[in-house]
DNA sequence: TATACTGTGTATATGAATATATACAGTATA
DNA sequence: TATACTGTATATATTCATATACACAGTATA
């Protein structure tokens, strides 16, 4: 049992949020179904190198929003939440970054066309060439500081 | 010696943080010119309520980031930097953002247009009416003087 | 020089965030 | 029941962020 995480140890963010942010994005976006058995917090803390206690704290976070349900002696489960509910997580979370962005905007007195042309471009830079052949180049995405 | 700052003390955003990232977008966005003598670190810590150190802390480094020039016994100054590399900086400090924004929107598959719509959203929602009745640039309420 | 401003350096308190080991408890099943 | 898995609870180490007091040093000027 195996899910896609990937950690980056330079960041400053901390392991069990950056673990806590692709996990939520793998559950609200679909890409893990209701009722998917995930790996047990020993299995993933093997995987991700660290502790089984860190685990158990992004598993009980994600349990505390209702993403996910644990039944002890059995496992830890993608929990089944009606899709409204979900569609308004998967919404905020991004809604809430983007106001953020927004606001660094406005504080610095860009235009709203200036501000959609500059989201425009980094999605270009971070989705490169969706529908060519683009195979390889590892565009250097990634190490982020936290946010304020 | 005035300068608008206006901090929230509930948020958990820590006070330095504030004060910089609004003192930092007032220099960048050219509302405090080169030149200018910032209100001295005892003068902004009284105005803020908040301790001496922690206005320095800020000043300084802001003076690391090239923004601020000080000078032992005379006070610190807006720093003159040419004009590009006062663009570089009003402009990463807002696509840092937006570049966080862009990756957890990516993370959750939203398209491009479903993104960029967003930031509309929040564009319109943040920036009320500006086209409509009120005239003015809009920005800050709360007055913002200005003499020397 | 005396005074009253500037910024600076050192040393420190405090609390929260991060991460951990280790022992405990529930569940499934041969 | 014995075993081998699950998650849980307690107690703790460590580091970093935040904020501070207070003595020190440079500058301007009457």
């Amino acid at each position: 049992m195996w899910i896609p995480i990937q950690l980056n140890e330079q960041s400053a963010e901390p392991l069990y949020h950056q673990i806590e942010v692709q996990l939520r994005a793998l559950i609200v976006s679909g890409q893990l179904p209701e009722g998917t058995l995930l790996p047990s917090i020993r299995e993933l803390a093997q995987q991700t190198k660290c502790s089984v206690i860190t685990i158990r704290r992004v598993y009980q976070d994600l349990e505390n929003e209702g993403l996910l349900r644990t039944r002890q002696g059995t496992g830890t489960f993608v929990a089944q939440v009606d899709g409204q509910q979900r569609d308004n997580q998967r919404r905020s979370a991004v809604m809430t970054a983007i106001e953020t962005a927004a606001e660094a905007g406005l504080r610095v007195h860009y235009t709203d066309d200036e501000l959609i042309g500059m989201l425009r471009e980094a999605l270009l830079r971070m989705r490169p060439a969706a529908g060519e052949a683009e195979h390889g180049s590892g565009q250097g995405e990634g190490g982020r500081q936290h946010d304020g």
